[in-house]
DNA sequence: CCGGCTGGTTTTTTT
DNA sequence: AACCAGCCGG
């Protein structure tokens, strides 16, 4: 393999096989190639590809690592090295052994709506609602114990009154989750670390199988996901991490930089590598950057810099209103489109959050201009794709009550509260799920005989299909002939009055069908682990591979690692970018990070952009500029004056520039 | 039991 | 502005 094209450094890192690495650089600096060139390596040595395993923090990143690795070397198999994310391979590892923890080996992943649905039933029964103690709380305080990996009894013995509190809801918590066979995000990683706890053998074996690990994006890992890499490397070591303090943009959720600082102090003998020549931006960007991070005080400085030409200033776009901002930021794309020849596949608008995208969208359908949006609450999070889900759910693992629950009475069958109340009293005095219950003899003579027609209805669509995914294979024609038996599909129509809207859910409703082709011979348990686990996007993008694209929507934290020739970062606003919510928890050095990690993923063009004016809870407010337009070089900075540069000419602009022209050159023809 | 209405809430960021 | 939970009349 051919090394000349890495810098020294690189090439170090490439070439370092055996022992602890560490690659700690800047944005650009070519950690990732440094990972997918080292496992080439590695394998040109002759280290056998199913010892190799490469975390990655996105799906979406494991699968461009694969992507550049097969390329690479045309001969390697699929799936004959382990590239993932820490939850996909946790989930692996679980499907085999749950059973060893107290759960079925089909267990189901629960998602954030069901953990909301949990915790809320939990509050009201336990009567702790509270204005401070609501459910997000809790939320967030039960998923960073999980992340310190503390168990409920921890939390309960401790001191602090509201830590005894989270300690009793987390442990009622649990004890559902287990009830139903769910297993949540958090608990795909803790479960893993108990179990090489509990289980040597096992924790050997992987070992065993895994004797190169190699970590992108290490920044980002939280305490948990340490430990489990503790565990995974062993005796041997062989553990190569890349990252960057800089970009560490996930504190709230867990991560500790701690993490990657320490790592030459957890592990002695440590290689470290420091990166700073940056081949991704222009100098003026890259100084731009530079700049903004080092206002953060608590950092490692690094020497970061460019071999690249200056290239363009920086525009800065200041927009009278949320909607202008849209119009401009549209324009400006067409304009490099045309006049440049970039392709929209090329340019990116980021923002803070996902509701500032919608702007966004409309200005650029209006013009035609192609788009996709990368977003979690894009696809999955839609409530008839949820609903279609959890019809398929209650039949891969018939303990999912949540999903019972939510799916019984979609479309009406006339089940309402009262009825359920019977259902889930006969389920409890028989010790049975709740669909179980439905065959119960003593619960179908307090039934009317219209509800009880429906649910033989019901009953009947669901033997017939739950027999049809006992064996592998026609997996769509399966979920497609289920939905529409048990009447999903049809009643949409009766779920959701408006026409249209009707429509649109079908027409998802379908593709989401047609999401499964593509696993076709996979059981349900895998389509569904993968809808849970992966956006929709990264299904989408499988499909296609050769679709031409267009520009791409995402918030900053999904452009992680990503990088575009054209960037526009939207909404830098002050209390929007940074967000106030950050500000007001003393978080204004995650998100200075933020918006370094966003102006780096610019090659050549970058575009900030802000409204002097924008709606907010339906309301139009004033705005500050953010802090960070303030914080850049203003030597690196253009204002752009949208009127006179990007507007098209009026019909009137141009009759009038004709007439001139008419009365000077053409007067007597 | 259903569906429509009202009033309160909402916007961080994600596997 | 958009979404939801909770309430009430059919
Ligand atoms: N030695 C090199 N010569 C030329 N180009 C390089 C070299 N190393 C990396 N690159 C290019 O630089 C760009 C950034 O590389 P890469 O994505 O690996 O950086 P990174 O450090 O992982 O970035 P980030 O911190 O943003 O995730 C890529 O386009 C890559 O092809």
């Amino acid at each position: 393999m051919d090394l000349s094209r890495l810098n020294e450094p690189q090439r170090e890192a490439v070439l370092h096989v055996e022992g602890p690495l560490l690659v700690l650089a800047g944005a650009g600096t070519g950690k990732t190639t440094v990972i997918t060139f080292r496992i080439c390596k590695m394998l040109e040595n002759g280290i056998k590809p199913e010892n190799i395993l490469g975390v990655t923090f996105t799906n979406k990143a494991a699968k461009e690592m694969e992507e550049r690795l097969h390329k690479l070397l045309p001969w390697l198999k699929r799936g004959q090295l382990t590239m993932s994310t820490f939850h996909s391979f946790c989930c692996r590892v679980l499907r085999r052994h749950a059973k060893k923890l107290g759960y079925n080996n089909n267990f189901g992943i629960a998602d954030e709506g069901d953990t909301t649905d949990i915790i809320r039933e939990i509050i009201i029964d336990r009567h702790i609602k509270n204005k401070e103690l609501n459910t997000p709380y809790f939320i967030s305080a039960i998923s960073n114990a999980k992340n310190d990996l503390k168990e409920p009894a921890e939390l309960r013995a401790s001191k602090r009154s509201f830590l005894q509190v989270v300690g009793e809801v987390y442990q009622y918590y649990e004890e559902r989750l287990r009830q139903m066979n769910l297993i949540d995000f958090d608990d795909l990683l803790r479960l893993v670390v108990k179990l090489f706890e509990q289980e040597p053998k096992v924790l050997k074996a992987y070992q065993d199988k895994f004797q190169y690990i190699m970590v992108d994006e290490y920044q980002d890992t939280n305490h948990c996901q340490a430990k489990l890499l503790n565990f995974l490397t062993g005796t041997r070591y062989n553990l190569a991490v890349v990252g960057d303090d800089d970009q560490s943009i996930y504190g709230w959720r867990g991560a500790d930089i701690a993490n990657i600082l320490d790592f030459p102090n957890r592990y002695p003998n440590t290689t470290v590598i420091k990166l700073e020549e940056n081949y991704r931006s222009t100098n003026i960007i890259l100084r731009a950057a530079n700049e903004v991070i080092a206002c953060n005080t608590k950092r490692h400085g690094k020497a970061l810099w460019s071999g690249q030409e200056n290239g363009d200033l920086i525009t800065l776009i200041e927009a009278e209103d949320g909607d202008k901002e849209a119009e401009y930021t549209a324009d400006v794309l067409r304009a490099y489109n045309v006049d440049k020849k970039i392709p929209y596949s090329d340019m990116a608008i980021l923002y803070r959050s996902n509701h500032l995208s919608r702007r966004m969208e409309q200005s650029l359908r209006k013009r035609t201009i192609p788009y996709r949006i990368v977003g979690s609450k894009a696809f999955y999070e839609r409530r008839e794709i949820k609903d279609a889900a959890g019809y398929l759910r209650i039949i891969a693992n018939p303990m999912d009550e949540l999903a019972f629950r939510r799916i019984i009475n979609v479309p009406p069958r006339g089940i309402g509260t009262k009825c359920m109340e019977k259902i889930e009293a006969c389920s409890q005095s028989k010790k049975c799920t709740m669909l179980a219950a439905l065959r119960d003899d003593e619960l179908r003579k307090l039934l009317s005989p219209k509800v009880k027609g429906e649910i033989d209805h019901f009953l009947a669509a669901y033997d017939t299909a739950a027999l049809k995914f006992a064996t592998p294979g026609n997996l769509a024609e399966n979920i497609n002939e289920f939905l529409n038996d048990v009447g999903y599909v049809g009643g949409l129509k009766k779920i959701y009055k408006k026409h249209e809207e009707s429509l649109t859910r079908q027409e998802n409703v379908l593709e989401f069908i047609d999401s499964a082709l593509s696993f076709n011979e996979k059981a349900l348990l895998d389509f569904l682990e993968i809808n849970s686990l992966t956006d929709a996007q990264d299904r989408v993008n499988d499909k296609n591979d050769d679709d031409e694209g267009g520009v791409t929507l995402m918030t900053v934290h999904a452009s992680k690692g990503l990088e575009f020739p054209l960037t526009v970062i939207v909404g830098l606003e002050q209390n929007l970018f940074p967000h106030e919510r950050s500000l007001s928890e003393g978080g204004v050095d995650e998100e200075r990070r933020l918006f370094y990690v966003a102006v780096t993923r610019a090659k050549k063009h970058l575009f900030l952009t802000r409204a002097i004016k924008r709606q907010t809870f339906g309301k139009q407010g004033h705005t500050r500029p953010s802090q960070f337009l303030i914080e850049l070089p203003p030597d690196l900075v253009e204002r752009a004056d949208m009127k006179t540069f990007f507007k098209p000419a009026s019909q009137e602009q141009v009759a009038a520039t004709f007439d001139m022209l008419m009365n000077r050159y053409g007067g007597d023809s």
